[in-house]
Formats: C-alpha cells, structure tokens, sequence
DNA sequence: CAGGATATTGCAACGCTGTGCAATTGATGC
DNA sequence: GCATCAATTGCACAGCGTTGCAATATCCTG
C-alpha cells in the first residue's frame, strides 16, 4: 500500500519527473528532444524517473508549441470497402513508419460529411490531410494548406490548386481493357459501373466507352445502385437477359466485377472465359482467390503509399504537384489470352 | 491581390480573431463552447470575424486544458482483414457521431508494435483506447487507466483488472458448430484454424475439440500458416487429401472458410453441402456471395459497437466490465438443414 | 594552474485556449 | 430616476512542453 491511491492520480508531467529526478523541467524536455544537448548521467535520472511515474511527453502541448501534432487525418468513405482499406492500411503503415500517427475520418459517402472531416483536420492541426474519398470544398482545401497543411488527393484530379494528387492511369487502362477483349474475340462488350459517379469510375467509363466506339464494337451498360458487389450482381442480372447478351464485359470495379461473375455463373450458367470475358479493376484480394481469378488491373498500391510518404516528408512542397501510376494488368482466368 | 500573400500565414489564433471582432479573447473562446454565456451580438461578430480569417479552434490547446484529447486510439492488426475493417468502420461510426475522434494504430501483428502503439496513446491523451487485436503488455494498459483513460478489449479475455472486455461467446458457438454438423449426418469432422493463436480463436478451438469428443465423433485438425485465406486452402489441402477426409469442418474464421472452400470445390471437385459441410465464424460480407453463401455465426458487431460507445459516453465506469454477445448462426447453403 | 573553448543547465517567455472571479452593462420594477 | 438582479465581459492564471539566452560546469592545452 506504498502506492498512492487517489482514485484519479493527477497527471503526470514533465515538472513532477524533474522534481522527483533533482533536475529542471527543461532538462527533462531535453532528454526526450531528439539532438538537444544533456550529459548521459541527469538523461539517466530522468529516464529513471520517467519510469518511475509513468511519464510520456503530451503530444498536444508538443503540437501546440511546434505547430504540427503529428497527425495525417485520412479521409475515407468506408473501410469496409476492401480497395480503400488497402490504401488506408498501405499508407498508415508508411507514415507510422516515419514517426507519424493516423487519424481516420470516415464519411459513409455523404459530402456533408467530408466538410467536417476537413475541419477536424484543422482542429488538430493535422501536418496533412489525405482524401481517399468524397469531393471536398475547395474552399476548405485551400484553408488547409494555408494553414501549412499538406494535402493529398487520391484518384481524383478535380481542378483545385494547391494539393498534391495522386492518380492512376485509368484512362489507359480502360483502353487497354476494350482492347484485350477485342481481341479475345468479344463482339458485343458490356460497361458495368455503379451510381456512385467519383472521378476515377467516370473516367474509367468514357475511356472505355470512347475505346470501343473508334474500335467499332457495340457496348451496353449497366449502372445498378450504389453498393459494389450488388451493383454488379444487378447489372448482369440486366445485361444478361437480354436476348443479345454481351460476351464480354469490364466492370470499373472489383467488386463489381465479382458481383457480375456470381450472377452469370449461378443465375445465367455462363462459363469463363468460354461464354464470357470478363475484367476488373483494382485487384483486390478475393480477386485472386481461386473461386474468381479474376483478370483485372492492379493498382500499385504499395508504390502509392510510398510516395505518399516521400511528399510528406519533404519540407518544402515538391515540385510537381500531381503524380501518375500505371494501372498494370494482371492476367488471370475470366479472359481468353 | 488584397490578400496577404505571406508565403506561411502565422496561424490564427483566437487572438486574432479577437481582435478584429473588436472583443475579448474570451468572448471569442466562450462563442465556440457550449453552454458558454456570450450575448447573439457578439457572438454574431465573432462568428464573421471567424469566418474570414479561416479560424478553427484549436484541439490541441483544448485538451491541454481538459485533460482530454477527444481522441479515441484503435489498436488493430490490419485493416485489410475484413472482419477488424468491420469493426474499425462500426466503432468509428459510433465515436464519430457522439464528437470523438478516432487515430487508428496498426501492429502487423508484431507484439513490440502493440506497446508503441499504447505509448501513443498516452502520448496523446486519449479519452480511450480499443485493443481490436493484439495482446498488449499489462503494465502498459494499467498505466493508461491509471491516466484517467478507458481501455476497451475485443474478443481477449486475459486476466487483466481493469479494462473493460466486449467478448462473444465463441464457445456455445463452438460447441453449436459440432452440434449441427452432427446432426446434418457427418461421422469425420475436421477443425481448421491457422497458427495465429489468439485467444478467440483459441476459444474455439478447443470448445469444438471438447464438444467433438462428449458426441464421439473423430476429429481431424489442421493450423496451416497464419494468412486467414492461405491457412483454409492449405488445411483443406492437408485434410482432404488423406484416404478417409472429413465430411464436415468447422473453420475458426470466415477467411479460412473461403480459402477451405475454394480448395475442396476447385482442387477435389467437391460438392458443398452434398460431399462436405463447412461452417464459418464472423459473417464477413463475401460469406453471403452467391458464389459462396456459406452457413457461418454472425458476430453482432454493430451491437459491439454501440455497446462500446455507451461505455465511453458514461462519465464514470460502468458496473459490469465485461460483456458478453452471442454469436448468431447464419443458415445459408455450406450445411444440410 | 591559468585561459579559453565547449558542453550542460536553469530561467523565463511563449504557444493557445478555458474558466473562476470581479466588474460592467443592461434590463426590470416601482 | 433609482434600486435590484441577471446577463455579459474582460482579466489573469492555468495547463504542458520547447527553446533562446545567459550562467555555470567541464575539459583541454600549454
């Protein structure tokens, strides 16, 4: 019973562990700045101390005083989903890395939302903000970076100035998608997209769509409902009653893609490759799991997380301020080579 | 060009604020705290005032005062697994809604990781902090309810005093499990978990082992690897290969569940639930899939975590710290009725 | 051992906001 | 117009750690 037992023990700062240790508070500061100037006999004092009481630095009074708490808000619609839980989980891995800790706002896709994920960013005084989802207000984004605030945007090139944007190539691969099934043979190719309209689906569909117009080949689409999978079910649920069916389809997403190869397989009793091709996109892990083997394109998203982190550790803004990454095929079953 | 175009704007503080709504510091602190007393007027001006230059009360300063961040810690291992995703996401969701803050903390499953990550958390004064995975060092966690935190253990019972335990009852799902592939005619049964070893899974491990012994039915186990898909693929592999393979397995996790199914229908041509059945555990979105649609126990995780955010709403703790939920069957077409 | 260079240390001010307390303002009643 | 009471407002301090500056201790050299 030698431990003091007030039921909410007051907490403990940096002046207690220098009182306990004989030293001044600063010199307990410096033990715990990386580069600051102590002899190792008080840094040993302090440490023992430390220990003692259980101290640990406060990282809101460090962030109050340096103007940046090292935290990177990401922004997100859902984690559920299984291509931003990639990303989130690929670039939080980088940034602990790198010392720094991750706050997550998610907005379950309402815009509202997003504008108050922005703020809270502000709040903290997040050293930077990265937008996996959701369209936020310029106006916001601009009050973040003159705040000296990094910002990142992901797979959306809308025309602000300011942030840093990350990309895939969407564009060529969607050529490259209407490509490959011409020349498996498809004759009449399918779109499948969802109602959710962000940048990157959009350009996905008109790239296409543009493909197969110059390649001459008739294209159906289908956009059913907001939700991955259920959006692919039900467009091939659509598409494949018709009397001319497609034999060949890209789907903008994994999950929709796999939502379109459940219902041709089970409710249509179509085959892949033989009555079907089909292609995703973003090969996500279920993707390869052996009930799919989805053909479809990978986004780099360990390359992605890397740079990401390589921006935020530059002092001074890099030069260029939007980077692109290739959208590479990865061959697997749903298509014939 | 009338804007200040200094490269870094100073941050603006209430200060500033203050000054060019013509009134206190305080006046510009009571209008952004609830319950404050400030006259319509003058809240009125600050609130332009606020507005044009961009002011964002800073979180930081704030709970240097309070003693209390907002911010809520979640430890977990990967976000890429679907069921802590699920988890992540709900939790979040609730936390958002009543004002909190979430900083999510990943440890790859390395245990050195969960103590850096508890040291965050008392690094930022977290009003809590949520062990999703991962058993951290309880010195550590005594620590940070000694801080005024509120600590928070999904699905590990170990023999702490002090945090609060939200567990589901993995063993009457266990023994449910073996139960109903006895009564759906199976003579071999076979467990298939992964070398992960965590207490959950441990649970029901040996619940199912001991329930398979009281209705004498052979038992066949396998713990291929620690990656939930790879470990049900492999121990299918291991299992069915052998000259008498089992005609029932129960898979502590819905990831090896898929990987075991995918193997025994694609590498041994078997038909589900003709020549196999096969339960899961979590009810993971890709479980309902058409191409799946594996009988599996619901984990009640919204429940969780609204159960969750009760306990943190509520000022000082709660009687009960731990609390149980059941684990929920989801009849769907791995298992004979 | 003196002299000077260098490494440590403590002081005190600063960053930003919340809040108790006292003073001021405004409103109300007669 | 004056007394009384409630509502606002401003002052000043607290909360915790960092850091420039000056003072002190330590070390090295001749």
């Amino acid at each position: 019973m030698a431990k003091k037992s007030k039921t909410k023990k007051a907490s403990v700062s940096a002046n207690k562990v220098a009182e306990l240790a004989g030293v001044s508070r600063s010199a307990v500061s410096r033990t715990f700045t990386d580069g600051a100037s102590v002899s190792p006999k008080t840094r040993a004092k302090v440490m023992a101390a430390a220990e003692k009481l259980g101290y640990h630095v406060n990282h809101l009074a460090r962030g109050l005083i340096h103007h940046r708490s090292g935290i990177v808000c990401i922004i997100v619609a859902e984690l559920e989903a299984p291509h931003q839980a990639a990303i989130v989980e690929a670039t939080t891995r980088e940034l602990q890395a790198m010392g720094k800790v991750v706050m997550v706002l998610t907005t379950a896709g309402r815009p509202e939302n997003v504008a108050s994920a922005l703020r809270q960013t502000l709040n903290y005084r997040a050293d930077a903000t990265i937008v996996v989802s959701g369209s936020p207000p310029s106006s916001l984004i601009e009050t973040c970076i003159e705040h000296g605030q990094r910002v990142i945007l992901i797979n959306r090139d809308d025309a602000i100035k300011g942030p840093h944007f990350v990309l895939v190539e969407n564009e060529v691969a969607a050529k490259e998608a209407c490509l490959i099934l011409k020349r498996a043979g498809c004759r009449h190719l399918a779109l499948v997209s969802s109602t959710a309209g962000t940048p990157s689906l959009i350009a996905r569909e008109t790239a296409f769509l543009t493909a197969a117009e110059q390649s001459g080949l008739k294209v159906s689409v289908a956009r059913a409902g907001p939700t991955g999978y259920g959006a692919g079910a039900d467009g091939a649920r659509q598409l494949l009653a018709a009397s001319d069916r497609p034999d060949g389809a890209f789907c903008v997403t994994d999950l929709i893609a796999l939502g379109f190869l459940d219902v041709a397989r089970v409710e249509f009793r179509l085959r892949l490759p033989e009555d079907l091709c089909l292609i995703g996109f973003d090969d996500i892990p279920v993707a390869g799991w052996l009930g799919y083997d989805l053909t479809t394109f990978r986004q780099p998203v360990r390359e992605m997380a890397s740079h990401i982190a390589k921006v935020l550790e530059d002092e001074d803004g890099m030069e260029n301020l939007t980077t692109h990454f290739p959208a590479q095929i990865v061959w697997r079953k749903t298509v014939r080579p």
